[in-house]
DNA sequence: ATTGCAATACTGACCAGTCAGTATTGTGAG
DNA sequence: CTCACAATACTGACTGGTCAGTATTGCAAT
């Protein structure tokens, strides 16, 4: 998540950092400033030098995740052919992220959400660059063949639905283990559209 | 949701009803106890007789409304022998009473998300509670070999989230009708599993 | 007159955001 | 190189509006 591991992490990465750690584990209204102060041996002042508000600088942290999975599952299907192919590698992509990145993963999916109008036009904006993005690989795989037609629209919601569900109870407790997942859950969701693993 | 509908609300009655409207929509941080007293027609005074503070008010929403649900699924099963006939029904069931009951859906499965530790809690018990529930009914069927053998604990937290996914996309733009919902995420869930509708 | 319930006015902790000032780095002219 | 000054980066004490919760009083019914 940070531009170059070598350097000394600068001011706003710090800030960053910490705030990801604050609010990824206590939510948006529980977090102090303060405390991301505190945490990030900053001034409170300096916050407000990097980002307009505290809100801003929490839709940074989830802008910053939301890119980065979208720019993974991208290239993960360059390599392959447009079919079904794709939509695995895209989900295994994804799941792979989620994995990798445990805070941002619980920013994004539970702390992101219930926060006011503000949040919930970005939230909903994330959320259909995904399903969009599945439903494209969808329909290419509709098209040519590799499965029978469906409600894309529909499965994609599903499916992300699904991929949320599992991942943050993972989240939570560390159960089901990574290879569980991926084990059961992908074959679930291709089979889902009537392609067996 | 209000026990005898021909008497008169009474005043908790009308807290919750107000609470209910105005938590649902804008969230809790966002939600002022004085909305609620205007909303209501009633009293500060009086949302403190009969709550013993803001949260323990947002929790009895959440409590109601999980209850209700629980108890339509387990309702509706009651007439379906054991087997994959009952996983239909208590989908058939949790689906119907989301879509009777928008302003609670969107509580439970938006508003009671993303805020601090002590409602995160209240939600996994919530959530895992429902999962159970489909799990106990998804063994059921494993075992009597409606379907083949799966990893039923991430089946059911998988199929909660698609789910919740679909309803909560349909609960902010009306999109897909419920009908449609009906028709494509059903048999979806059951193919997932291996059992073609 | 006591109890159950409701209305109103009030309090004070809390915390996001401000701002006047300090430190650090950049730069170009002599 | 170094001095003068400017621009950028950072500091932290302070403030003021907000709002959950409380204290007090009112009142109708038994």
């Amino acid at each position: 998540m940070r531009p170059r591991s070598g350097s000394p992490p600068s001011t706003r990465e710090r800030i960053l950092d910490a705030a990801l750690n604050i609010f990824s584990n206590k939510g948006f209204h529980d977090t102090k400033l303060d405390e991301i102060v505190a945490e990030a041996s900053i001034s409170k002042g300096s916050i407000y030098f990097h980002f307009p508000n505290k809100e801003k600088l929490f839709i940074a942290l989830v802008d910053q995740f939301a890119d980065l999975i979208e720019r993974r599952a991208t290239e993960a299907i360059a390599d392959e052919a447009p079919g079904i192919g794709r939509v695995r590698a895209a989900l295994e992509a994804v799941l792979e992220t989620f994995a990798k990145y445990r805070l941002p993963a619980k920013l994004l999916l539970v702390q992101a959400v219930g926060l006011g109008t503000v949040f919930e036009r970005k939230r909903m904006e994330v959320t259909d660059r995904f399903a969009l993005l599945i439903q494209t690989y969808l329909d290419e795989a509709v098209a040519d063949g590799s499965i029978a037609p469906v409600n894309t629209h529909i499965v994609s919601h599903a499916w992300m639905g699904a991929i949320y569900s599992v991942v943050i109870q993972w989240v939570y407790t560390g159960e089901p283990s990574r290879d569980e997942i991926m084990d059961a859950l992908l074959p679930l969701l291709l089979k889902s559209v009537g392609y067996a693993a």
